[in-house]
DNA sequence: CTGAAAGCGCTTACAG
DNA sequence: CTGAAAGCGCTTACAG
């Protein structure tokens, strides 16, 4: 008797039908108690569950997916748009996974990440990212939405970070980009900027979308839109400076800058102070995000906040709805325009 | 005829039964044909291969992992200390993860990222973090060397970025901190500046090795260390400020300042900017990374370079030795003095 | 060179 | 309320 409960102690436990053969009951109630199905009676499911406590035993998630035919896992992928160059390290990006892996991680599922750079969207439907993942979460359209398109065209369960597109097929989410580009310039005019610049290239929905409100905050001046000074600066920082000093040198006049995202305003405040204009009274400029480094630069960024890490979340309960089969509406998050000292005045 | 053969092209492939029934061969041989294993002829070999080709089948991976009793996932946890408010969003760890991810994608393995904050690192031996994963990256020691220790006692394959600690039992994998910020110490030291305070905290391995990198290299200039000047700022920027501001409110003079992360650097610029003091002229600054923003700031910064992605790429081959059974050494990673303007000269 | 059979750790319809 | 049995999609030792 003591040699068997010995033996019995030393056991490790590994799987249910350890667990089982411990208890003394099949495999199928240890698998229901676990998971407190209320078939089961109380006494056994408590019994069961603190055994498997005391063993230090849990159901194995992989076998459990596998049998389920599912994977709990859902993949991020960010199209890092190739032309534009935008950087992975951008801080923006980093919160919005932040988010993302937050409220997948509350909802018990693994975030795979394919972040390098893809050329071709379609190539993913061979592939890992979205054959063994329940649902796909892209960050950004890049320059490939027929392709996204084709890709929602299949039973996949994907939503996307970006800008609607009128013959979309696929759920978006997305910042107000237009108003908060509109927000951001007419802040601009107001006080009393004329020669307002756009920093930034309009060849994805998001950034065509705030180079709009751009367009139409101009147009409530009565200020055509100078071609010289919209710029389609690359997101890369060494070649941004070389652009905006390229454009500077060519003599154009320019009082204020709307620039597309934070890391670029950065990166024009830092080419500015270069070749010895002050910021905000020479050039005021303009970012867009509010990473959290734009209270903190030199001077302080305006710019236009996204709920970034919210965003997050909202991508995830919409694929998640989706999975669970329900219709899913398209999301705008409001756009807030922050103002601190960069564009002269207040902050 | 024609009927069988129309059924037959019909019909979806979407397991290896299905590829085996279409080929007519077995289950096994089917397998063994996908995986390229020589011992099935070669002919066969290449037929199976292009079939699924054509029908763009292939191979479940989760249910090939599940057999060999693998999962081809590695989890990487990132130590966000609480107490030092280290803010997820440092660029620092996005390029440290972009390096990790890229190199786990080159091995087919994915990504499952864990960085909610970890109070007790314990906690995760039983979460699906260390259990469904084959190994474990840890980014940071925090102040858990010991549970990190306990953890490593298993049979986990984990590795860790920080520093070596006298008595550890894991791989550790790291920059050169001391040395590194001897080297900051030091230029600043050269540069003819003699009350050079220290930011940041020493509560883990890291920071404490920079720590000592900092003392060495007064102590060559029989510098004494002022207690008054090394603050415990805490990663949090908007804290750091009320930190910064009340050391300067406090009368103590400084000349020049060594951080532990370029974030840090940013926000103390900012800070001695809004009070109006000069960075290089009455203040020096030094940051630690050289993140990509580190070069855009103004005055630009003067840091140490980590070399970050290749960082990342170390700890996966590291912690895929340890899976294969492999002795994987420690490695440190040089770090490297990048003079810009904020430390006055050059740049 | 190929196939039949067992089994990875689970869940669940079916039967009692 | 509980159990025996089938099966998720693969791989591989064993036998031929």
């Amino acid at each position: 008797m003591q040699k068997e409960m010995a033996g019995r102690a030393k056991k490790k436990i590994r799987s249910l039908q350890d667990l089982a053969d411990a208890a003394g009951v099949s495999r199928a109630t240890a698998s229901r108690a676990l998971n407190d199905n209320p078939v089961i009676s109380l006494k056994t499911r408590k019994r069961l569950q603190s055994l498997a406590r005391k063993h230090g035993y849990s159901i194995n998630q992989k076998a459990r997916d596998f049998r389920l035919q599912r994977t709990s896992v859902i993949s991020v992928v960010f199209m890092l748009d190739i032309r534009s160059e935008q950087h992975m390290s951008d801080p923006f990006f980093l919160d919005m996974l932040g988010g993302i892996a937050d409220a997948l991680a509350e909802h018990d599922y693994d975030l795979l990440l394919a972040h390098a750079p893809i050329t071709d969207v379609l190539d993913l439907k061979e592939s890992r990212v979205m054959q063994q993942s329940d649902g796909t979460i892209f960050i950004g359209q890049g320059e490939q939405h027929e392709q996204l398109k084709e890709l929602a065209a299949g039973d996949n369960h994907m939503v996307v970070w970006g800008y609607p597109v009128a013959d979309k097929n696929y759920v978006v989410i997305g910042g107000d980009n237009k108003g908060g580009c509109y927000k951001a310039t007419k802040h601009l005019l107001e006080l009393g900027r004329r020669k307002v610049a756009f920093f930034g290239n309009t060849n994805n929905p998001e950034n065509a979308a705030r180079y709009a409100g751009y367009l139409q905050a101009l147009d409530e001046y009565g200020i055509a839109a100078n071609p010289m000074i919209e710029v389609d600066v690359p997101f890369e920082m060494h070649r941004a400076r070389e652009v905006i000093v390229t454009m500077l040198e060519s003599g154009v006049e320019l009082d204020a800058v709307v620039c597309i995202s934070d890391v670029m305003a950065l990166a024009a405040i830092s080419t500015f102070q270069d070749v010895g204009l002050d910021v905000p009274n020479d050039i005021a400029v303009v970012g867009y995000d509010d990473i959290s480094l734009a209270a903190y630069s030199s001077p302080p960024l305006t710019t236009v906040r996204q709920t970034i890490r919210h965003a997050g979340r909202v991508l995830v309960e919409s694929v998640l709805g989706l999975i669970r089969g329900e219709h899913v509406p398209d999301t705008m998050l409001t756009s807030e325009l922050i103002v601190r000292k960069s564009s002269g005045e207040n902050g």
